[in-house]
Formats: structure tokens, C-alpha cells, sequence
DNA sequence: TAGGCGTGGCG
DNA sequence: TCGCCAAGCCT
């Protein structure tokens, strides 16, 4: 990097502590850390938190989070704990939080930690990227905050304020690697964790991608975007593909006493062992009329209209049967969920739709089908 | 390596 | 309304 301080006005250390200053003054204050003040008093993060909420917001905000955040840390409140817990009612806690295999890796990884590690994670970033579910990004992370290694830790988050910085014209994902250096020679030897977080939070709070709130920013004497360029068109990102469109039918299967059908979904693919209504595979073709091939048992099912679930790859329009005073006897596969057991069930959204869309006093759905 | 993998909020 | 986005990982 021996271009690095060429174009730049700043050095790295002021960069460091200007924001370590602001953060020290305006830090979220968020259920898994620990403040500032706490730190200086020498009071460590609880790694097994770090982890798990780490974990959690994966391409998820702060604002999700934090409900099941509290939720997994009262089941299970230790590593052992979580370790010991069933797969199941791992899956069912996390039902709508998305991403269904960072639970399944969470308790892999669990596992592991108790067998291999006598309960305590590994406290550098390369042995903590062996671990399933840590990659990249969650290993510096944990590093950095709960173990004080000065790993350069880069998010969504730190790719914007970088980017924006130094106003890297490179698109990403071309830019990472570059993003990385200049990230690892801004982060400071005495408070990496600090520094990590200060670098999110500005991201999350000034640094936002649309109307930064460049005024507050405590960086912005050193920002070369807002001197030369505007930062809201930074970062340069790739252009996207465009999302397919697939159809399915999904069969809402109610008995007498207001129960349920449903089924455990396969342990590939899409939303793997996660609960679903019985429905078609979802590419077929509806050819207008009534697709009922794929129901579970031939009934007087009524159209309950189409649902639209936008996935990150491609769109659902998933039209939705009912049939009410099913006889339970005549299906085998499957179970029948009473309805004050439903909210309990390892159900996705788009499956909460489903049902919401034949039954809309059972979910609350925001977004209601047409 | 590029595509698979959820969901909810926001302008 | 709808495209974008939010503390990425895995294969």
C-alpha cells in the first residue's frame, strides 16, 4: 500500500481516534455489548453473546435481532446450554428470522465448541473461521470485540465508510480487497473492538446509504467523497440480475376443529427441515385453471387468492387452497397443528402467508395477499 | 466464483 | 409501489 497515504489528508491513527472519541460519546447501546465505560473498567464481552449475536445479524438489522437475541440467550444462556439443546427447538426459535442455515451452523458449531474447545471459542480469527457458520467477516469480528485482536473487521457497514473515505471508484465486489487493506491500516493496536463496533455504528447512524449525515460525521475533514465527489454514490457496486418469477399452489388443510396439515420440508435445498403447508414444487406451471395434482387429499378446495413472497434469488406467486372439516384420518403424512400451536411451529413467512391468506385471523401478516 | 440462501423496513 | 438494503456464509 504505498499509495496509501498519497491521496489522503489524514493519518490512520488520527482516523482512529476521532471516531473512537465519537463513539466513545454517541455508541448504540445494544443488548450483547458492553458499554465504553465498562471496557476501560476492565470488564470483558461474554464471547458466547458476541458469537450468537454476531451470528444473528448476518444480513440482518440490529432492529430483528434483538427480540430473539433476548429470547435465545433466556433459553440458553451459556454455550452448553445451547449445546445441549434439541435441533428442533433450535429451528423453531428462529423461525422468521431468516437464513435458516446460520441455525443449523450455530448448533454445529455449538457442538464443536464444547467438544474440541472445552467450551471456550478459540480467540483468534483464523481458528475461529475453521467453525461452521464463522466466515470472513464473523471471525475478525469476535476476534476484535470479544478477544481484543486488532483484526480488520469489514461489513456492509465499514465497506461504505471506506469506501466513501477514500472514494474508491473500483465497484464491488472488485473493491474488497482493497477495502481490506485500508480498513487494516486504520485499525488502531489498543481498541480493535471499540473501533470495529465505532466503524458500524457510524455506518449504521452517519455514514447511512441514502442522505449520509455528513455534518455529524466525525470523520469528515478526511472524507475525499464528500470533498471531490458526493458519498451517496458510494459504494460502486456491479450491476444486478434480474430475479425469475416461479409459481406453486399451497394447500391450506383445515380439520373440524380448526387444526392445520402440515409437513416437515426436505433437509436440502430451500428452507431445509423448516414447516411448510403441503403445496406444488414451485416452477410448475399453472395453466389458469384449477392446479389441484399436488393437493394431499381431493376435497372441495376453495381458491383463497395469490400470494407474492420475494426471495433473494427469485419471486413466488404462490396461489393457496383451503378446504375446512378435513378428517384428519384420511392423511398420513404430516402432522395436524391445533391453532394455539401454530405460533409455536417452525413455520417461514412465506408459509405464514399461506395460511394467513385462507385463515387471516390466524397470522397478522403486514403485507396481506390481494 | 458466482449463485443459493429469508425477511422486514424504508424512501 | 417497489427496488434496495441489513453486522455474510457456503459451495
Amino acid at each position: 500500500m504505498q499509495t496509501l497515504f498519497a491521496y489522503r489528508n489524514t493519518y490512520p491513527m488520527d482516523i482512529a481516534q476521532s471516531l473512537l472519541r465519537w463513539y466513545d460519546k454517541h455508541h448504540r447501546v445494544l443488548p450483547w455489548r458492553i458499554t465504553p465505560s465498562q471496557s476501560a473498567q476492565g470488564i470483558k464481552p461474554d464471547p458466547y453473546k458476541i458469537w450468537l449475536s454476531e451470528v444473528m445479524l448476518q444480513q440482518t438489522t440490529v432492529e430483528a435481532v434483538k427480540a430473539y437475541f433476548l429470547k435465545f440467550t433466556k433459553a440458553w444462556p451459556t454455550i452448553d446450554a445451547l449445546a445441549a439443546a434439541d435441533d428442533d427447538d433450535i429451528m423453531r426459535a428462529w423461525a422468521g428470522l431468516g437464513y435458516y442455515s446460520r441455525a443449523r451452523n450455530l448448533k454445529k458449531c455449538a457442538d464443536l465448541v464444547v467438544a474440541d474447545y472445552g467450551a471456550g471459542f478459540p480467540q483468534n480469527a483464523a481458528e475461529l473461521k475453521k467453525l461452521p457458520g464463522i466466515g470472513d467477516y464473523t471471525s475478525a469480528a469476535i476476534a476484535a470485540i470479544a478477544f481484543n485482536q486488532p483484526e480488520p473487521v469489514v461489513d456492509g457497514n465499514v465497506e461504505r465508510v471506506i469506501t466513501r473515505l477514500y472514494a474508491i471508484t473500483t465497484a464491488l465486489p472488485q473493491a474488497k480487497p482493497q477495502i481490506r487493506e485500508l480498513t487494516e491500516a486504520i485499525t488502531p493496536i489498543d481498541r480493535p473492538g471499540d473501533f470495529a463496533q465505532a466503524m458500524m455504528d457510524l455506518g449504521a447512524t452517519i455514514c447511512t446509504p441514502k442522505r449520509p449525515a455528513c455534518a455529524l460525521c466525525p470523520l469528515n475533514d478526511s472524507c475525499l467523497a464528500l470533498k471531490d465527489h458526493d458519498p451517496e454514490h458510494f459504494p460502486v457496486k456491479a450491476p444486478k440480475k434480474d430475479r425469475p418469477i416461479r409459481l406453486g399452489a399451497a394447500f391450506v388443510a383445515e380439520a373440524g376443529d380448526g387444526s392445520i396439515l402440515l409437513r416437515k420440508r426436505t433437509e436440502k435445498g430451500l428452507l431445509q427441515n423448516m414447516a411448510e403447508v403441503p403445496g406444488s414444487v414451485w416452477n410448475s406451471r399453472i395453466d389458469g385453471s384449477t392446479d389441484l395434482t399436488a393437493a394431499p387429499f381431493a376435497s372441495d378446495w376453495r381458491n383463497a387468492g395469490v400470494i407474492t413472497h420475494i426471495f433473494t434469488h427469485f419471486e413466488l406467486h404462490l396461489t393457496v387452497y383451503h378446504a375446512t372439516g378435513a378428517d384428519k384420518r384420511q392423511v398420513n403424512d404430516g402432522w395436524w397443528s391445533a391453532p394455539d400451536m401454530l405460533a409455536g411451529e417452525a413455520l417461514p413467512t412465506v408459509m405464514k402467508k399461506a395460511i394467513a391468506a385462507a385463515r387471516p385471523d390466524i397470522f397478522k401478516i403486514r403485507r396481506p395477499a390481494k
